[in-house]
DNA sequence: ACTGGTTCCTGCGAGC
DNA sequence: TGCTCGCAGGAACCAG
């Protein structure tokens, strides 16, 4: 699924291929979920960045596009040359621009399109709350402590993005699994919060530099159709029943906020 | 201000 | 072989 590194990988990618390219029209089949997109049509594209798991899209002088993959959504680039010979499959939108095509396909439609004024994120309650970036100066780490030592349980609070932006289920197990801490823990004292900080920093980094992560069951790739570039060395996630590589006892799953939760029992302890 | 459950959607793999 | 049925999970939304 798409993480924080997954859409920063989407985003260096969609760069040299939508800065400074005028959007000439935007096609898709859902007004709700691709809302105001027509809006970006004659626009020329300034930036894309990305905030947490967000991708924003800075077209013109005034108006964001502002996307979230949610699960299964992602871009593609035509195979070769500017523009597709055929539809990527489960294509949702296309962009054309003057320099050639761009495609956004999503297999379960949860993904969403919103197009603002910039800067105007009222009512993106998760973008407007957004907690610092991991990897950049602003995830300090004496804040995170503080903030930690007050959540009745670590994985919703790191899911919930306030804390900290980004993570989601897979990189949430395995920096919980690096830390030694159980998802359920609580009120974290200031070491197990300091590792934690390092752990979240640690496994988005190397997963950044590899150009996220593809699993087996999962439907991210590249926008130019590749797998993510490596394939994260999952420690705990998907691994249930099969030794932990620090203790050698199984990996557990159970099921915590809803989500399939994965953990060492011996050495991420609750307390 | 929190928590927990439900919903959106659709392909896939397990099980019969 | 072919069918049904859970499962996958980000975040909005709602009820408690």
């Amino acid at each position: 699924m798409p993480e924080l590194p997954e859409v920063e990988t989407t985003r260096r990618a969609l760069e040299p291929h939508l800065v400074g390219r005028r959007i000439v029209r935007v096609q898709h089949d859902d007004p709700r979920l691709y809302q105001g997109t027509p809006l970006l049509e004659g626009q020329t594209v300034r930036a894309v960045d990305r905030r947490g798991k967000y991708l924003i899209i800075r077209a013109g002088e005034h108006l964001d596009a502002v996307v979230h993959l949610k699960m299964t959504g992602g871009f593609r680039l035509p195979p070769e040359g500017d523009v597709f010979a055929e539809a990527p499959r489960f294509e949702r939108l296309r962009v054309v621009t003057d320099g050639g095509e761009l495609s956004f396909t999503d297999m379960r439609r949860f993904g969403v399109w919103l197009v603002r004024q910039r800067g105007d994120y009222r009512g993106i309650d998760t973008l407007e709350r957004m907690g610092p970036e991991p990897l950049s100066d602003d995830f300090d780490p004496g804040a995170f402590a503080l903030a930690m030592a007050r959540v009745p349980k670590v994985k919703p609070a790191l899911l919930s993005q306030h804390h900290v932006a980004g993570l989601g289920n897979i990189y949430v197990d395995e920096a919980l699994w690096l830390a030694g801490i159980h998802p359920e823990a609580g009120r974290l004292t200031r070491e197990q919060s300091l590792r934690l900080h390092t752990a979240i920093r640690d496994v988005l980094g190397r997963a950044v530099e590899a150009g996220g992560s593809t699993l087996s069951d999962a439907t991210y790739r590249r926008p130019d159709g590749e797998p993510g570039g490596f394939k994260l060395h999952h420690r705990v996630y998907d691994r249930e029943g099969e030794p932990c590589e620090r203790c050698a006892s199984p990996v557990e799953k159970v099921r915590l906020a809803g989500r399939g939760t994965h953990f060492c029992p011996s050495c991420q302890p609750r307390g």
